[in-house]
DNA sequence: AATGAATGAGCTTTCATTCAT
DNA sequence: TATGAATGAAAGCTCATTCAT
């Protein structure tokens, strides 16, 4: 109702599904983030982006449709940018990938409000939503299996004694996992910054020859 | 004795209430589990206890204290728990306490699928909800807290240069929720020995006088 | 919203589950007559009724089983009515029954315009819709296998050669729903009295022994 | 000629306007025997004619036009039809008349089944829908009324004593309609052929020296 | 003349809540 | 205290119709 509602007066514009696709998807963004998810109606969504009522039915089919397009749309960003970020060839040294990870995790991009508001919204749900579960665990579990990768590229480059990559990236997934959901629910107690700082403890405490702690 | 004598008129009256909320609070956790935060109706929640459409809203007024009810049950079983281990003289050495916190952090009852999904539930909808959130928040809170103030104790008993017990409070929070949510989420992926074993290296990296990595 | 809305205000009285579900599909049925099936809708049905909008759902769960209920109400009836009077003992002679069925299919109650106007509402839709199809379908066949098995009888008793009583049977089922729907719709063309005289002239013309035309 | 040419510009807007119109017709025809009057929509319509949504309002303004034209399409054939038969002058006598006219309700084009289905959607609907009810009654009328006419030509010429042109006209009208109904929702129960010999049985008791039963 | 994205009234259905019993 | 039939607001969805292109 506020920032995409720009045109409002009787629009009728008809634009490439892709935007109103999009346009769609960000209002439901936007109406996870304030009313949750079973508080999103289509009446909000459709009022948010400053369309009818019957538009996220048009090109959703249904409310379920258009939900699951929404989670995918902030999973899909965080794999691409991910998995973009392990595969390029931009670091130099494994100490440099493990720094833009960090960076990356707690980037202003991925810990966007909003987003990380609809990711919870649905991990909420998702112990009684297949679908939901599905989507979700992917992206943990090729997000872990990466960093169990990297880690032990890690190891081997550092010869870390006993280290064990797959124990340290499950440990590091779901350190990453907590620290949203407290910066999420509990923003004054903790904040990116901080965040930030823990998991490059975690980090710092496994490879000291990688990572140091005075950044 | 004659305390019993008196009392027992008004705890036949007062007793069954109890018996009452408390059974409608196992069965509103159950269809949590079974279906959602939202996906939980009250025709649901009084069939799973074996009542009548009526009673639920007899004793809680309405759907959302129930729900409340439902949540302070789960977060209060575990704050008692967690504060009476750490305030307990039981434990000679502060080495016995950490490792007290580790088995009581992934117990079979603290880790109980059910009360697991609840507690996920809500902090899915804790964006939207400041009920919920300061609910799910305050029980983080005095957990950090009080093994934040354990931590110190422990860097000084052990004098670990450098470490941060506020820092290492945080991050041990986090890294329980997030081991908690993949292990509801992902239970053939992660299991309660590994994740117990994930915190423990956790801890043991940081507080390696104390913690060791084989149990 | 006339006949049945007695004791609208705030009735709130809980009836019999039998009583409520009689009262509906009534009320089913003046819309029907009144509106077609495609423009009965649930709001009407309730209203017409005297009572709110949930309690259709509540008794029926869905508007298809209404419907579904509504036709069954009728079809019954005439069912049960047709059954009666051809097993009954009460007639002496085949002719007595012969007359008996006509009095019967041209009978206030049987073609009372309401149940004719639900009766083909349903026959309208029956082509897409196999339930209604079965329900209308059967209730046809049982009516000619019925019709059948006693003009054989009168055929035997008569001495009638050359005649099929499954060929007649036949005609008799199609010509009374033939004039069932044009008493329906063209109810100044054609009353039901000279519905009733071209029926008996239908069989007087098989069974000029058993049917006289002068009445 | 000259008139072609000229009017050949013309004609060429012209023709595909009906064309489209018949098209269009066809189309609802077919979706009213698939889906029913009420499951019809406009998107199957002009999906199934394999043209644009928009293109059905534009030629006959609204659905409700369309319905109807598309029940005149098949009223109007059926009443040219029969009206040519009974004007012609092909038929030497009034036997051949009466066994075109036979041949005629039963031939293959008059019962198709998308034809049949659409005429009985209609009348399902006519008892709540004038407009209906007027364009089905009368060609009902009209249909009796010819036969009314030619019956009691046959009673003139065959000296039938004491039979009623109008009754057994009445009595033909209803049980083609009855029969028609029968083949369309039980085609396995009343094949065209059994049908066809049932009517002609009505009319070879009612006129036994024009109509045989042997045929 | 033709298209199809967009609109929004109107429908069925759900379900927390009420209250006569 | 307990019941569950009854209520009605609110939700998702459908679809005839409109209109910029």
């Amino acid at each position: 109702m506020t920032d995409n509602a720009i045109d409002k007066p009787r629009a009728r514009r008809a634009l490439p599904k892709k935007v109103r696709r999009e346009q769609l998807i960000r209002a439901t963004m936007t109406c996870i983030a304030k009313n949750g998810l079973s508080g999103t109606t289509m009446a909000q969504v459709t009022k948010e982006a400053g369309l009818s009522l019957g538009i996220a039915n048009l090109h959703f089919e249904s409310k379920e449709k258009l939900l699951i397009a929404t989670l995918r749309y902030v999973t899909d960003e965080y794999n691409r940018g991910h998995a973009e970020l392990l595969t390029s060839d931009r670091y130099q040294t494994i100490a440099d990938k493990l720094e833009a990870i960090l960076k990356f995790d707690f980037s202003a991009k991925v810990t966007e409000k909003k987003k990380m508001a609809v990711w919870f919204a649905f991990w909420g749900e998702a112990k009684s939503r297949p679908t939901y579960n599905r989507i979700c665990s992917q992206t943990d579990f090729m997000a872990e299996d990466a960093m169990s990768e990297l880690f032990q590229a890690t190891i081997d480059e550092g010869r870390y004694q006993g280290a064990d990559a797959a124990l340290l990236a499950s440990g590091y997934t779901a350190l990453i996992d907590g620290l949203w959901l407290n910066m999420l629910l509990s923003p004054r107690h903790l904040n990116r910054a901080t965040a930030h700082q823990v998991a490059r403890h975690y980090l710092a405490s496994a490879f000291p020859k990688h990572i140091k702690l005075d950044t």
